[in-house]
RNA sequence: GUCCUCUUAGCUCAGCUGGAUAGAGCAACAGCCUUCUAAGCUGUAGGCCGCAGGUUCGAAUCCUGCAGGGGACGCCA
């Protein structure tokens, strides 16, 4: 709808031009908006304010102008006011909305799509966890807002690729299979031989154990058979990585989370790309050696110190296979490229994008883009469950997801503002009460499905087309506001995937709720009028439709009963 | 000290990339079930949008300072 008001506006603006009525040139971009007061009308556009100023008249007066160009829209427009210091309100006519309904219903489960990223590539890395350990509730919030962000662009016609980066080779992997082999040995944190910064969790154990039986692990990107011999040192290093790689697997299917790349940090180093890319910045002269090291100028780019790229023990730091590994996304095409991340990693992003700089390869300067997400602090009871990684004591995403449940979960985590805090209260989430707005959005749908099937019983079927006199029973504020709504979601889904910002579509699904439970206590749908009920009735399938194709592309289920 | 981020009702948070009288949920108070799921609804009350400047027709929103919370400042990732 809001399109369609866009697209009134643009035409107008361009006869106006031709006509030689206004001299802006070229013409500001035209933002539609809803204004919050009902009185203002369903949609109101400023953008008489903008031109008034290049025009050197008044905005009230150029917006008559615009006006004079505008017609009604084919029956779309009931009415245009000039209002305020020059808004011009639209008033959408009551049989436009209705007719919308209609609309929803061919549309189908498509409702709510869009087609801006049309034949375009987008690559999205998320999760990104290093195989130490299992996935905590961070990287839940992390796979939360990633896949909702993918799923959010699919539906706004991107055709995305998801990726998983891990680190299979570097310090901290050894440390894991010190551990491994410790546990192998008999070797207890506590013991003098206990590596140091030796990983000391209960799963490490199961991994040794694991390891000892000669078992086969699959995960998704990787098959291992251990050998079973504690002393063969990358024996175990395998085992382990691909035994924790699984877990992390399990964990992200029980969250309908899923990648269609894995990229491993030590197939950069074994193709070569970390040399080259190395390489290619010492040419481009942003490199030198300083105190045994060979360090990087991104001060060149904006960074407040430069940084060591090989340490005086010969190795890389992290950032180095990172820009190889961004390069080559790059190279495969990707010019829109998200990262999402914690924000306690955001001082990569200036790193890797100097990095990138440095290639001097003709990468745009904001590329890759990022979505960071804040901490998440877990409420139990009322208290803040501290973690505590030494007592291995911490909230693990599995934990979570089998307590409180995926759809709780997934809602939870993507329902702030990435860049704002979180406070996850488990409670709040298992509670069955409209409080937890999970239950809320949910209990919404299943009403719906309920009154159908008493109308089922009482021989009402919504009619699957019916005719223009029947939606045009939907006449009360009530029905108009919520078919308003529901006419709301294309816009809403394009603005949330253009934002990177999923709880843009939750905030929708709580207000959508409230609109039909509001709407259901005034309103007795199945009665004595046989054509308003089925034109209700009509309303309400599509509400259960947008409903459920919101919730979809969120990953969240609209269950039929509750 | 430097960088990032946040600061909006008692609490938890929205605020549609600068618009009209700043919103929702919880908590508080007052109401609504012989009727399609009360797992729900209606109403009342509650605000120096952290502070101070600036930009302009117009600022919670953009810019600069200041204060406070969180995070990052490693030859870890």
């Amino acid at each position: 709808m809001r399109q369609r008001i866009a697209l009134l506006v643009e035409t107008a603006l361009r006869t106006a031009h031709t006509s030689a009525e206004f001299v802006t040139d070229p013409l500001p971009s035209i933002i539609i908006g809803t204004p919050a007061n009902q009185e203002h009308g369903d949609f109101s556009c400023n953008i008489a304010m903008q031109m008034a100023k290049g025009e050197r008249k008044a905005p009230r007066q150029v917006a008559e102008t615009i006006i004079r160009y505008l017609g009604n829209g084919n029956g779309l427009l009931l009415k245009t006011e000039i209002a305020g210091p020059g808004f011009i309100n639209f008033f959408i006519s009551p049989s436009a909305w209705q007719g919308a309904l209609l609309e929803i219903e061919s549309a189908g489960t498509d409702f709510g799509r869009t087609t801006t990223g049309a034949g375009k590539k987008i690559q999205v890395e998320f999760v990104s966890a290093n195989p130490t350990g299992p996935l905590h509730i961070g990287h839940g919030r992390g796979a939360a807002i990633g896949d909702t962000i993918c799923r959010l662009l699919g539906a706004t016609g991107w055709d995305v690729t998801r990726e998983f980066y891990y680190n299979d080779a570097g310090q901290q992997i050894t440390n894991l299979a010190l551990s491994v082999q410790a546990r192998c040995l008999g070797i207890e944190p506590d013991d003098s031989s206990w590596p140091t910064d030796g990983y000391q969790g209960e799963y490490i154990k199961d991994v040794a154990r694991s390891y000892l039986a000669k078992e086969t692990v699959h995960a998704d990107d990787r098959h291992v058979e251990a050998l079973g011999d504690p002393h063969n040192l990358d024996a175990v290093r395998e085992f382990a990585v691909a035994c924790l790689r699984r877990e992390q697997d399990l964990d992200l299917k029980a969250f309908d989370v899923h990648f269609d790349v894995f990229t491993l940090e030590s197939e950069l180093y074994r193709r070569g790309d970390v040399d080259a890319v190395v390489k290619s910045l010492a040419e481009n002269g942003y490199t030198y050696e300083q105190d045994g090291a060979l360090w990087l100028r991104t001060t060149e780019f904006g960074d407040d110190k430069d940084r060591v790229m090989r340490k005086t023990d010969g190795g890389y730091t992290y950032f180095v296979p990172d820009i190889a590994y961004h390069l080559n996304k790059w190279k495969r095409g990707f010019t829109r490229v998200i990262n999402e991340q914690g924000s306690d990693h955001h001082s990569t992003i200036t790193r890797v994008r100097a990095g990138l700089q440095a290639l001097k390869c003709d990468i745009p300067q904001g590329w890759p883009e990022y979505v960071l997400h804040q901490m998440v602090t877990v409420l139990r009871a009322g208290e803040e469950v501290k973690i505590s990684k030494r007592a291995g004591s911490y909230v693990t995403l599995r934990d979570l997801i089998d307590e409180v449940g995926r759809d709780a979960t997934r809602f939870f985590f993507i329902m702030r503002k990435p860049d704002s805090q979180l406070v996850f209260d488990i409670d709040l989430a298992k509670e069955q009460s409209p409080d937890n707005p999970v239950y809320y959005v949910q209990y919404a749908h299943a009403r719906i499905c309920s009154i159908f099937e008493n109308a089922a019983e009482k021989g009402h079927v919504a009619p699957l087309q019916p005719r223009p006199e029947q939606v045009a029973a939907l006449t009360t504020p009530e029905e108009l506001q919520l078919i308003k709504l529901l006419a709301a979601l294309p816009d809403t889904v394009a603005d949330a995937a253009q934002q990177f910002e999923p709880h843009r579509l939750t905030y929708y699904l709580t207000e959508l709720a409230g609109c039909f439970h509001s709407f259901y206590n005034k309103n007795r749908v199945i009665g004595e009028d046989a054509a308003l009920t089925s034109a209700r009735l009509y309303l309400l399938a599509r509400t259960a439709q947008i409903l459920k194709n919101a919730l979809t592309i969120l990953g969240i289920s609209a269950p039929e009963r509750m």
